[in-house]
Formats: structure tokens, C-alpha cells, sequence
DNA sequence: ATTTTGAATTTTGTATACAAAGGTCGTTTG
DNA sequence: CAAACGACCTTTGTATACAAAATTCAAAAT
């Protein structure tokens, strides 16, 4: 997770939790999960929890908390009493993913334009115009801050399982590469349009068709970075 | 969890996973969500670690874990260094949470549509009949026998998002009762119908209705329950 | 040669110990 | 009288210790 700058007043609360730190199972977490999705840990290998413990300097209890959370989040296969393997994650894993992070994604644009107010609208607008823009700002913060108006306005529930899917997933590792942000903006554009128009049916779809083609992104880009070799 | 009685041959492999059972903290999990789901534990209670392992006579180790998997199920609100409190449950929530299973679910009826073969799909009509009978036979076990036959189907992650959307719903708790089984009889019948006609959009769109119809009947079951007095 | 067996070793799961942050409650101070 | 402070107690987070299951590997048996 990039530190982000400081953002001008209208971004007051956009910006990635920043949650108050946790104890250190969380940062294993982040040090495991970016090892699998980075491909640095291939699938099948296993989690050898002393060897973990000594590398990062920390006890087994952290890392026995860290390694149950990834397996919740299917990155890590819990066998019991023969401890933890790095699951499979093939292309249609990732695939399967973006098209669930799609279809929830797309009941929180349709909630959007059912329900966000003239004012988050504007606020949304101000924060594609800057995207669209594409200079001196961080991208990747700006995609966050627009998804993020959008999926507020969902029930808590969907909000959940948004970050849920959201962080088991190689988005840091591969977003706004590869000439990917050109398209990212015109699927910005149309969802966006969609919301003005407040046709939910239609940001739905849209909203769907950009997690889809976020997926195919992803997909090309772990295959170029050689994460399926050998 | 009810332990199912052994099933004649056509359902081999079609219960619950009823998997090797694990350690101490699946039973601190098992024990602790019957709790919150059945109303017995409050939103709001914070949940004593010392006193939870007295009660049922295990070290705090298990007890952490089994936090940390309700925390990820969203069933307890983690907050660091001050523990585990028991997150709401509104009727917003349970509702939200059935939309949710219905556009997973809807998306895996819509691939069994297009990928069952003839022979899953006979099975599929036997164990409807079963149901549709009703007569000496776990009702409870045959919908689960319905919906897995269709979600198996699913890629691994969908199926991997649909355990977890199962798990963390009071669905055991009041399924088939109230003549909610006449009610899903219709659905499965109609779901059974659109992928036989191999219709993959009617099949989603009709597993979304039978997910958002559990859900008010869920929230229904609670309610008279009292789930939400006081 | 392959399989089987069983002690030795490793590794997991659980319990306990300890340090530090959080909460409590009475006292003090403005 | 209300807010601020601080000593005391509680609870969490982490480390360590211990028991039991799994794995390893060499010797024995088929």
C-alpha cells in the first residue's frame, strides 16, 4: 500500500483507510499476501510457520493469526494439523474474481444512481475531471476516491464485501501500467454518465464491463511479469 | 450444523463437507456465531477473551483465532488493542447480505445453465422431486444437495465467495419453517426449468429472487423470533 | 526392488507467561 | 463543580513452553 499525499480539501475522508495500525499479524498479512501476488510464493508451496516467524522477527502467534486471515481471504489453503499451502491462482481465478467484484461492484453503482445525493455527484465529477486530467496527481488515489463515493452508498454489508474482494486481489501490484488508465478513464466516463443520468441498470452494466476488463488487464499483466513461468 | 443421516447412492458426495474436523478454534467459531446469529449475543457486547476461554474450558489461543475468523466474516468488529465487539445486525444487514448471495448465486446458476451436463442436470431434477415431495427426507439437506449440484458448477473462487456468503447467515436457523418450503419448492422448480431450457439470464434472474425472497423471509423469521426486541 | 514398519525429528496446536496499552476511579486542581 | 491527572487494575498482544500429530528416514520384511 502506497502512502498517499495529502489531498486539497475536497478529498477530506477519500483517501484509503489509513486505520489506525493493528498489531503485527497485520503486517505479516501484507508481507505474505504481497509475496503470493507477487508471485514471489508460488501456489502449492508451504507456509513454514517458524521459518516466517524468525524472517520477520516475530513470534508464531502473529503469524498463525496472519496466516487464518489469508486463508479466509483464499489466498492460503488451511489444511488442519498440516498447516497452510499457497492456494492455486490461475488465470481464471483472477478471471472468477474480477467478475464477482464485478457484479458487486455494479449493485453499488446501481445504488449510486438510485440514491447519491446532487452534491456527491459534483463531487464525483470534480474527481474524474482530475483523472481524466492525468497530471501531477496520483492515480491510482483518484481511481480509489472515485470507486470509493460510489461504494459508500451501498448497505454496509456490500461496502464489506467490497473490501473483501478489493484486498485479495493484485490491483496495487498491477493498476495504471501499460497504458491501462486510458481505458480505466473511458469506463470512468461512462459509469459516471450513467449516475448523472441515474439510470442504475445502466451503471450496473457498465460498472460490470470496467471489473471485467480490469480482470483482462490484470490477466495480461501477471502473464507479461512472468507469473505463470515455470 | 445438523449431522445428516447417510444418504442413498444418487447423493454421494452431495452433503455438507462435513470436512476432518479441525482444531478448538472451529469450535469456538461454531460456538460463537450460533450465539450472535440466534440473537443470544447483542451488537454492541464486547466479547470478554479470558471469560469466553473459561466457559468453554480452552486457552485464549483458539479464542483468538476464532475472533480473528468471525472479525474477517463480519459477524465481530476487531478494533486493535480494545478487542472484539459484536458488530450490527440490522434487518438492512440481513437483507443486504441475501442481494448479495443472489448475485453470486445468480451467477452461478447462470453457468450451471450453459455447463451442466445432461447427467447433473438429471440429478438435479431427482433431488428436486425429492423435495418437492417433502415427505421423509431432510428438506434441509436436499436445498443444500439443489444448490450445490448448481454451484459446483461455478469457478473456484465464485464457489470459495459462496461458502463464505453461507457460512455468516442465519440460514440454519430458520430455513423450512414457517411454509417457507412450499415457497422455495416454486423457486428451485422455476430455476430448474430455466436451466433445463438452458436460459442462463432467466436462471440468474430467478436465483436472484430466490435469494432476495430468503432474505425477507429471513428477516421475517427474526423479527417473530424477537431478534430485535430491546 | 519395493513396501512396510517404527523410532527420531519436525511442526502444528494449545496452554501459559509476560509486557504494554487501555480502562477505572478516586483525588487533585483550576 | 467540572476537568485533569495519576496510581491501580484489567485486558489485549506477543512470546515462549509443552503436548500431540505428522513427517522423515533408515532398517526390516515381503
Amino acid at each position: 500500500m502506497t502512502e498517499l499525499a495529502v489531498f486539497p480539501d475536497p478529498y477530506q475522508g477519500t483517501r484509503p483507510p489509513n486505520r489506525r495500525r493493528g498489531g503485527l499479524a497485520d503486517d505479516v498479512v501484507l508481507y505474505v499476501r504481497e509475496q503470493i501476488l507477487t508471485g514471489a510464493l508460488k501456489p502449492g508451496t508451504k507456509i513454514d510457520q517458524e521459518a516466517l516467524a524468525a524472517a520477520l522477527d516475530v513470534s508464531r502467534s502473529p503469524i498463525r493469526e496472519a496466516l487464518v486471515i489469508l486463508g479466509q481471504e483464499g489466498l492460503l489453503d488451511l489444511i488442519p494439523r498440516r498447516g497452510a499451502v499457497v492456494a492455486d491462482l490461475t488465470p481464471e481465478d483472477i478471471v472468477d474474481h474480477y467478475e464477482l467484484f464485478g457484479v458487486v461492484a455494479g449493485r453499488a453503482a446501481a445504488i449510486a444512481a438510485d440514491t447519491l445525493s446532487e452534491e456527491e455527484i459534483e463531487q464525483l465529477r470534480a474527481i474524474h475531471d482530475r483523472f481524466v486530467d492525468g497530471t501531477n496527481d496520483d492515480l491510482s488515489a483518484l481511481n480509489w476516491a472515485f470507486h470509493r463515493i460510489i461504494n459508500r452508498s451501498a448497505p454496509r454489508r456490500t461496502r464489506w464485501l467490497l473490501r473483501l474482494l478489493e484486498r485479495s486481489v493484485p490491483a496495487d501490484y498491477y493498476e495504471f501500467t501499460d497504458g491501462w488508465d486510458a481505458q480505466a478513464v473511458q469506463h470512468h466516463a461512462a459509469i459516471l454518465e450513467a449516475i448523472v443520468e441515474r439510470n442504475a441498470e445502466e451503471a450496473r452494466r457498465r460498472m460490470e464491463h470496467h471489473l471485467h476488463e480490469s480482470g483482462m488487464a490484470a490477466v495480461d499483466h501477471l502473464e507479461r511479469q512472468g507469473f505463470w513461468e515455470d
